[in-house]
RNA sequence: GCUGGUAUGGCGGAAUAGGUAGACGCAAGGGACUUAAAAUCCCUCGGCAGAGAUGUCGUAUCGGUUCAAGUCCGAUUACCAGCACCA
């Protein structure tokens, strides 16, 4: 047993007042940078989930710092976000004030487990001098077209009073707030993420990510390789569609539009029944996006009497339809319907009773299959017949190959208060003009309350009167804030120079540092920050700010923690743990051991208030150590072996994310150890340097005590000589026909011959393979023995 | 429905290239120390049979490949995550 308290708050003091894990720029050591993601600081303070990754990182960095690299391991405060600004309307007090108190009480709570961030580069998303270079890239990106504004219909968030991106929504409901998502047609800030679409695929095969996170992000992307084919129609004006098979275009029964479609309102006089569309487009408006997509749901639609559309390819007049099935935002807005091979086709045609025709022989749209009643594309497999109805289409200029993304533009606006303000000024004459000075600084206010017809608090400001920079006229500033994901989107840049005024970091900076070379974070980021991030640094590449297409050179992601009763961690489920006990009860060292060892890093696991009591008894036992140590400066002969092996499991676990198994080797050697009861100090110090990623307090005190030499940070990482880690003996197992039959042991390797000679004369086994042949000798050096008889 | 993943004792989880399943830890039971408790130390700890040596079954289910399968292949089931009428 040993006072962790006075241990720990003595060695976190000596770090705070030190430049051990202050990383420099620029230094004859390679560099490392380690990255984790910088929490949203919230009134709840921490809990256990969130230092999971923030330990394995800081294993990985204390274990770097020893092997010589110059390593960047800092830490930050993603600090604008709706949950300040609902806490400080329910609490009427200040965002920002919120924002610094929690900022405060998240440091606290972080220095107390002895993280070894880089204290000196701390950055907060929500000061001035950062958002000036969030506003920057937004200037940058307004000034190469990729920000507009534009008419779109949004997810609108009825209890945040707010529109979403797509990567917000969840289920239908708001990702941060739960509450019900409906759409809404609103003039919107959007970034045109989706002209990036197809590199944000390519580059996947540039970094080292984990395979799962690789594939969400192309989902989310989803790229769908088809035709675009113009169908003309009967009042003049062409539709044009998008299908993923062109090949199936004899077909087509009728082709349907979007509800919304423009095609309706520009044709609404030839349009017979166009109150009954009206009213239907009225209806499907109506209902939540949840609602509408859902693929059970019964197909609905209505037919466009009055107007007629012509298949270009066979030139077979069709109907027109319109349903709610087809999306206005993906492809054309417009299908052709093939019933025979496509099942929301299909079922569509069941209730509306229109004829259709096979024409592919095998009915699914997976694999070969011949073509059938397709005129020119008889008899070919669906493969060929695709290529050759294109170059048809491209020929004959009714159509050309196409590929979509479902991917969406990113909507970057919130009608809220507390977030970057948009750097644009709307003038009458000259639209949408970029703010000359950055930072434009976030007013203060008194009122934070969105108004009920979800315009921003900064609306009903003076503040938003003023000049056009363009032609001097009165003007109005824009009042939309930008979203959360905004400052997360360059914050790892912002480290290498954090103080810099002239640019958001310097060029020198930038091109000694980047690429991170070890980003962990959640999974829950896959297609949100991780892929908005991946798109920023992709556009400041392109304008030249940064050197690298990819900001993270690898990227692993760490399981959740659970709560007891095997539950996410929630206040509302009343599971929640909160590090500040652990550390009270037990220690940091403790809680960083039991974090580590819990499980495999990258599953979730549950947290244990019984289990973590293994991790103290191990700690104990290792301070325990120093009654038992002797002035001997050499690894026990006895112990060479273990140690190499220790040595290199921890070495190598580290590395790939298997730090449970790195401590069970801890835990196995400890207890060798002390079956001999003594230790040599050459043994506890290199024990002591394996140990003290994972608990660097305890480890820092004995290394003291025994006065060791050199700082313990920077001491080198122990090696290892596979050529040592041998046995002094092997236990040798007897198979007869796959089966256990007998072991034995031997003191010194022997050659594969001789260990099946040894084997068959084993007592035991010669009962068993008396009076029979045998067949077969198979053999494991050193370890095995299988005898097949008959 | 689609995509990805997982399935091993009472629990968290181990098991390089197919080669002793259950490392390490927790809980539980027994014992030592103690007036007692806590802490600590020692022993046991997958099921069944047996006093025991030992035998036998056992890694979600069924089947296959192999001298040998938790590991490879095929099918099935359950759970987790993401996407979800994307033409």
């Amino acid at each position: 047993m040993y006072n962790f308290k006075d241990i720990e708050q003595k060695w976190q003091e000596k770090w705070e007042n030190c430049d051990d894990f202050h990383a420099v720029n620029f230094s004859d050591k390679p560099k490392y940078y380690l990255l984790v993601e910088f929490p949203y600081p919230s009134a709840q303070g921490l809990h256990v989930g969130h230092l999971r990754s923030w330990v394995a990182l800081d294993v990985v960095a204390r274990k770097r710092r020893k092997e010589g690299y110059n390593v960047l391991y800092p830490m930050g405060w993603d600090a604008f976000g709706l949950p300040t600004e609902n806490y400080a309307i329910k609490n009427n007090i200040h965002p920002r004030i919120a924002t610094e108190k929690n900022i405060a009480n998240f440091k606290k709570q972080l220095k107390s487990v002895g993280i070894s961030f880089d204290w000196k580069r701390e950055i907060d998303t929500t000061s001035k001098d950062y958002y000036k270079w969030t506003q920057w890239i937004f200037s940058k990106l307004f000034k190469k077209g990729l920000a507009a504004k534009e008419e779109s219909t949004v997810n609108w968030c009825s209890s945040c009073k707010c529109v979403l991106a797509n990567e917000e929504v969840v289920g239908g409901n708001c990702e941060r707030c739960g509450g019900e998502v409906t759409q809404k047609t609103k003039k919107q800030w959007i970034l045109k993420i989706t002209k990036y679409a197809q590199r944000l695929i390519d580059d996947l095969d540039l970094v080292d990510y984990p395979e799962r996170v690789k594939t969400q992000q192309k989902n989310w992307i989803g790229r769908s390789e088809g035709a675009k084919i113009l169908f003309s129609t009967s009042v003049g004006e062409n539709l044009e569609i998008f299908t993923t098979l062109p090949e199936t275009i004899f077909g087509v029964s009728h082709i349907i539009l979007a509800p919304e479609h423009k095609f309706i309102d520009k044709h609404k006089n030839k349009i017979e029944n166009i109150d009954e569309i009206l009213a239907y487009r009225e209806k499907v408006s109506k209902m939540k996006k949840i609602d509408r997509t859902d693929a059970n749901k019964e197909k609905s639609g209505v037919k466009v009497v009055g107007i007629t559309a012509k298949n270009l390819v066979n030139n077979k007049e069709i109907p027109i339809f319109v349903s709610d099935y087809v999306l206005a935002d993906y492809g054309t807005g417009v299908v052709m319907a093939v019933p025979a091979h496509d099942s929301r086709d299909f079922d569509f045609v069941q209730k509306y009773h229109i004829d259709y025709i096979p024409v592919m022989r095998d009915n699914k749209n997976t694999g070969k299959s011949e073509m059938i009643n397709s005129d020119f594309l008889n008899g070919l497999d669906n493969i060929s017949a695709r290529k050759k109805i294109i170059e048809y289409i491209t020929d004959k200029k009714i159509g050309k190959s196409y590929i979509s993304f479902k991917l969406r533009d990113w909507i970057f606006a919130r009608q809220r208060y507390w977030g970057e303000p948009i750097p644009i000024i709307n003038c009458e004459k000259c639209g949408a003009v970029l703010e000359k000075n950055l930072p434009l600084v976030l007013p203060d206010i008194e009122n934070f309350k969105t108004s009920e017809n979800g315009e921003s608090p900064l609306c009903a400001l003076d503040w938003i009167k003023t000049k056009c920079p363009k032609c001097g006229g009165d003007a109005l500033r824009e009042t939309d804030t930008m979203p959360q994901w905004a400052g997360s989107s360059w914050y790892f840049l912002r480290y290498l120079d954090p103080e810099n005024n002239n640019c958001l970091a310097s060029k020198e900076a930038i091109d000694y540092w980047m690429p991170v070379d070890w980003y962990n974070g959640g999974m829950e980021h896959t297609t949100l920050h991780l892929l908005y991030s991946r798109f920023w640094h992709k556009f400041l590449y392109d304008i030249g700010v940064v050197n690298t297409p990819e900001p993270y050179k690898k990227r692993t992601s760490h399981g959740m923690i659970l709560g007891g009763n095997n539950e996410k961690m929630s206040k509302s489920r009343g599971n929640v743990v909160n590090p500040t006990d652990v550390v009270n009860e037990y220690g940091a060292d403790v809680i960083r051991l039991y974090e580590m060892f819990m499980g495999d890093f990258e599953k979730s696991a549950p947290w244990s208030t019984e289990s973590i009591k293994g991790c103290k008894r191990f700690l104990d036992k290792y301070w325990d150590l120093l009654n038992i140590i002797s002035d001997e400066d050499f690894v026990r002969p006895g112990f060479v072996s273990d140690f190499n092996k220790a040595i290199k499991k921890v070495s190598l676990d580290i590395e790939n994310l298997k730090f449970n198994t790195a401590i069970a080797t801890l835990m196995d050697l400890i207890g060798k150890i002390k079956e001999t009861k003594k230790i040599t100090r050459k043994e506890l110090e290199i024990f002591s340097l394996l140990l003290n990623p994972f608990a660097p307090h305890v480890t820092s005190e004995v290394w003291e005590r025994l006065k060791f030499s050199g700082n313990i940070n920077f001491v080198k990482w122990p090696e290892y000589d596979d050529s040592l880690i041998s046995q002094e003996s092997y236990e040798i197992v007897v198979q007869v026909n796959g089966k256990i039959r007998d072991k034995f042991i031997i003191n010194s390797s022997v050659n594969d011959s001789e260990l099946v000679k040894l084997a068959k004369m084993q007592e035991k086994i010669q009962n068993i393979i008396k009076n029979k042949r045998i067949l077969k000798e198979f053999c494991v050096s050193n370890k095995l023995v299988n005898l097949v008889v008959g």
